[in-house]
DNA sequence: GATGAATGAGTGTTCATTCAT
DNA sequence: GATGAATGAACACTCATTCAT
């Protein structure tokens, strides 16, 4: 059964405002102006704001895993795939900006921190080759040896941080949207580099 | 002219609520009753909502200026001065966990990403040396050579990330707060480690 | 012209649930899901939900209506008619037990207390012969002189209230549903014997 | 601790509108308007309309304990006792005709009818004595020999139905407010009468 | 006849704010 | 300084109602 296009569009348009202009605190009324839909059409839908906001976290969550899944699922060099991984990941972030901390204030305020994740297997499954593989390059001496998770989380960070503290980094060292759109780009490579030190400086 | 004692603990009790607990929606009567004190107490003091927002967001950016400027001032050896930042952002963020996602909250609430920072030209004074250093260490070989902002932003993403997005990791990957307090203090080194790799290998 | 068949499994569903079920406050919705039917059908048949409630108090007065005109019809003697009646009316509440209170609770609403009764001149009609056989009883001195409006209110009260009023008694007093279905069905014989009790004590 | 001056307003008019009016839907604006009061008040003081409903319940509950309570304290001969107790209940029910109505309705709308009744020990003390009272004077032959909760509950019949009823009555019958009034004041000796027939025929 | 989609009006509730004390 | 009382504005939510199909 497919969802009305309605409901699309109201769910859409929620993750829209959450997402990418990272207003947290939009009202139903906020929601259904920025739809064109009546704000009851809200509560028809989804039976309640707090129905939606599920909603759009699942979304949200199944975003991430889809770009957690890309990690362990294409079968390429290990180089091109870091490489592949860090393009995807800030072009993803710069799609949906404010995904990530939106997620974290969600966890915080439904208090799930240390709630069982329902798809932990599912992720431990993804990750499970991509680990394989770093541990590998880790043998090879390509990159240094560490516990595999602080890889991942090192990359995530240099990818994801710049773009999720944003506001707070252009405005704190006054840099505008468009030096700021390009030291993104740049970040791509850059990451790249930091990862593969030792190779690139040969 | 001094704060009155009970102005000081009603700003502690809100800072405590929105970067140590990550509650960004608060009312006025959640911080009076941690406070315990009554709610009217905060208009008197305050004046409004808005206006305690505004101080507790200026103590955030302060607080995170304090932050910066350790770069600048102290005077050791580069690496001694390296770890040192690391270590100081990261316990930092351990005190404060939700302080810069609520500035990046609030910047956008207020939509001031690109309004000029009025801070601005005492953080570059502040940054200034330790750029000049950073420049120095690249022609020496110390750390690879790219523009200085790249460096300092990934320094702040590995510290950092981590911590703010703290309940979406933990989550995500099934990590209790045992594994992770002790994942972050690793961090510290492997941190470390990735900016001075090659003398690291050596 | 006869009604269809899904007009009265909606009239009849409302009647269920305000007459049998006391929810005065039943939702369009409410008798829609009671009765299987969607929401939309009950403004089809009724046009509005105060149309329909119309419709319902209608079946109401003509329900209670019946009942009166059973005082005055029958051709039996004296007694065996009181005794029928007692026994009609208790049946008959404990079908609907809430109907009354519904009627009252719709009069005051609509504010109809002391408008004409557009079926006034029928109940007169209903009632003469009957209050005359009540007036001849009273003469016979088979029932005390009273003014005939008491007789008859006295009768429906000891009939009516036990029922109408059951939670509250039940209640009040600790019954259970067993205790209380045997009380008032011992209430006909009491009833009787008060109204005649001259003569069953001699 | 008193309650404050507002708060009794605001239950006062509750009552008011329930009792007197027979106004169950009133909403909280109907009852801050008639109480003159702003609608947030009512929830200042009862937290919610529910909440409020729970305090009007209790007083109507606390009141008619009073009324049973009067059965079995006054230390007068029967027949006066029981006079005393017809005029008493009349002329409460005069005051808040629809006391009962809505307690019925509450206690359909909460389901309770059949749970324990936290009074019941207090009530069953009550009434131990006039219960007793009431047997004697069956085994003296002043009123017939029946289980004398019948006796209680048509006294009650008696005197309550008419006036719960009344809107039905005036209106099925066409009878005025003027006539009714009387006719209920009738009802006193009428009702006395009917109990001590036999020694009102000597 | 029947139904899902859509809406305006209203309802309980919360909240920041003000004010008298 | 400090507080309980009071309020207007806004919020999520419900509901009867309408309409296109």
């Amino acid at each position: 059964m497919k969802e009305s296009a309605t409901e699309e569009l109201i769910i859409n348009t929620a993750k829209n405002i959450f997402f990418l202009k990272g207003n947290y605190n939009a009202t139903t009324q906020d929601i259904a102006d920025a739809a064109g839909v009546n704000r009851a059409l809200i509560h028809y839908y989804f039976r309640s704001r707090e129905q939606l906001m599920e909603a759009v976290l699942r979304e949200a969550t199944s975003k991430m895993n889809e770009r957690l899944f890309l990690i362990a699922q294409s079968k390429v060099e290990f180089k091109e795939k870091v490489s592949n991984l860090i393009s995807l990941i800030i072009e993803g972030m710069l799609e949906t900006p404010y995904l990530e901390n939106f997620v974290v204030n969600e966890y915080i305020r439904l208090d799930i921190t240390c709630t069982k994740n329902p798809h932990k297997d599912l992720i431990d499954n993804y990750l499970c080759g991509f680990l394989d593989e770093v541990k590998a390059e880790m043998e090879k001496g390509t990159i240094p040896k560490v516990q595999p998770l602080h890889f991942i989380i090192n990359l995530l960070s240099m990818c994801a941080y710049p773009i999720s503290m944003r506001p707070l980094i252009q405005h704190t060292f006054g840099l505008d949207d468009a030096f700021y759109q390009q030291f993104i780009q740049e970040q791509k490579n850059i990451v790249f580099n930091i990862i593969f030190r030792d190779n690139a400086a040969k």
